[in-house]
DNA sequence: TTGTAAATGCTAAAATATTAGCATATTACC
DNA sequence: GGTAATATGCTAATATTTTAGCATTTACAA
């Protein structure tokens, strides 16, 4: 399995699995309310299914509940997700994709000093030429 | 008009637009040179079509074709999918965001230096709080 | 144990998305 | 002008997605 952003999912499917990410795991009820323009229980239902029978999600039981969880590790497809963007709208350029992150919020100096570390250990850790 | 990543785009508007954005403009032909499981030129002509309906393109005469640009500028699009991302799978977190962006490649030493230096100028150039 | 609330299993209807086909127009070239 | 190649306009069939309904099960408490 490779592409969160791409694939084969459908447009209540995507939402549903967005959910799903944000909250790590999760029932019906939860689902249903995070969904914009919340259809019927019924039908998250039948989503969640759908979205198992194709490998996306597994459940388990807690109690008389179910408990949805992603088959795919959150950084993996969080990881696809952002590699996804940036080829579309960032012209596979990881800098001009950084900088629209740090326009997007106003961080603080914590933060930045933060990234600063952060790019000098990938400098010192560097492995390619 | 606000999100480009969450919204009402079905699975094969999302693939189109996703073509618009980063080849800027596109032909039909364009289009179905770049579209997964490629239809029939028909099709892509009625998907261009819904796409203009629905607001997220516009078309232009070029001689005899048409030819389709994204109604929302490139970088505002990145963006808010760029926000779309990071709530979803890294807690909001601009610097796990960033921690995932450079773990997905290599960068070079003289792209490490530029985005120290974009840092940099973010700590200067901070207008908040 | 029995009643009730809240869950699931299953099925099918309704809405939307996806696709292609045929008719017509435009351009370029002979 | 005539013709071929390549567009678009419009329409309709097909497939998929989205939705809800009803029957059944499960957990809990009176």
């Amino acid at each position: 399995m490779e592409d969160y952003g791409t694939l084969k999912l459908s447009r209540r499917e995507r939402q549903i699995m967005d959910i799903v990410y944000q909250r790590g795991s999760v029932s019906v009820a939860d689902v249903l309310e995070d969904l914009p323009d919340p259809p019927s229980y019924s039908t998250v239902r039948a989503l969640l299914r759908i979205l198992e029978e194709k490998g996306y999600l597994v459940h388990e039981k807690d109690g008389r509940r179910y408990i949805y969880r992603p088959t795919q590790p959150r950084h993996l497809a969080g990881r696809s997700a952002l590699k996804q963007i940036f080829q579309t709208f960032f012209d596979k350029s990881i800098e001009k994709t950084v900088i629209a992150l740090v326009s997007e919020v106003d961080l603080s100096d914590e933060e930045l000093d933060r990234l600063s570390q952060l790019i000098e250990q990938a400098k010192k850790g560097d492995t390619s030429s």
